[in-house]
DNA sequence: GTATCTGCAAAACATTTGCAATTCT
DNA sequence: AGAATTGCAAATGTTTTGCAGATAC
């Protein structure tokens, strides 16, 4: 995705396309999902000396307010922030930590039972032992 | 349950049954599940002035390790516990902020996926507006 | 020129840690 | 007495807030 793109798509969602808030966007595409705000700012400190995080707090939760941005909390620790792409769920293996993507394709858990409720947001956290780590014991 | 009944389960799980455990634990039987330090804490100070939060914090550690009790982290504010009693995933209100429970009858989310994983803990998380704040708009 | 955005510094808040006092056996 | 438990006070780490300076339209 083209900086001129991220701009439009900016745009498009009512959010004004600072430099700031395009590179933290470029950010959270190249480096994948569930990063944190201290790895936005790792990541671009070098690209943007002034950067504060407060910036980036403040731009992640524009990103949510505006729906392109899902944010998650899988041990209470810091947050995590994932574009809205495709939908997935998460699986941290409990020995390694490291956080893994996976599909959801059944697209209803037994929502009707929840009558009348509408449901926006799903989200599915898995906690395990990854391959490695079960290949290492 | 009584507190004899707590007591025998806390020592079958080779926790020793204190009073302030003991009544934590009476405490997330009673108020029900997600409830969190605070929550626990106003709920016991009347009967135990002395009670800090930092025992609440020990005790539920204990709790943890054990396996009686799953610990989640909804929005990023403060942890939530819940006792393993039945499966069940959590909905919560974008409008009113509560928290309602729901059971999960399927076992299976599309776990084949993530292959030679071993996955020990699931949770769903599902937000959106209920159904009291729905007919409200 | 006015409104918005940025970023520093301080505050807020939940959780953890160190350690001394207490309790239990 | 000895070991485990409790709880105060301080530290830690993340997120939020207030506000002044910078930037954009």
């Amino acid at each position: 995705m083209t900086v001129t793109e991220i701009t439009e798509f900016l745009n498009a969602h009512d959010i004004k396309p600072s430099y700031q808030r395009i590179k933290v966007y470029e950010c959270l595409i190249n480096q994948g999902n569930h990063m944190t705000v201290e790895s936005i700012y790792r990541e671009l400190i070098a690209t943007i000396p002034t950067l504060s995080k407060t910036t980036i707090y403040n731009t992640l939760k524009i990103f949510e307010d505006h729906h392109i941005l899902n944010v998650i909390n899988l041990n209470g620790n810091e947050m995590r922030y994932d574009l809205i792409l495709d939908e997935h769920g998460h699986f941290q293996c409990k020995i390694c930590q490291e956080i893994f993507d996976f599909p959801i394709q059944e697209p209803r858990i037994q929502i009707e039972q929840i009558n009348g409720f509408k449901i926006e947001e799903r989200n599915v956290f898995l906690k395990g032992i990854c391959k490695d780590c079960l290949e290492k014991q």
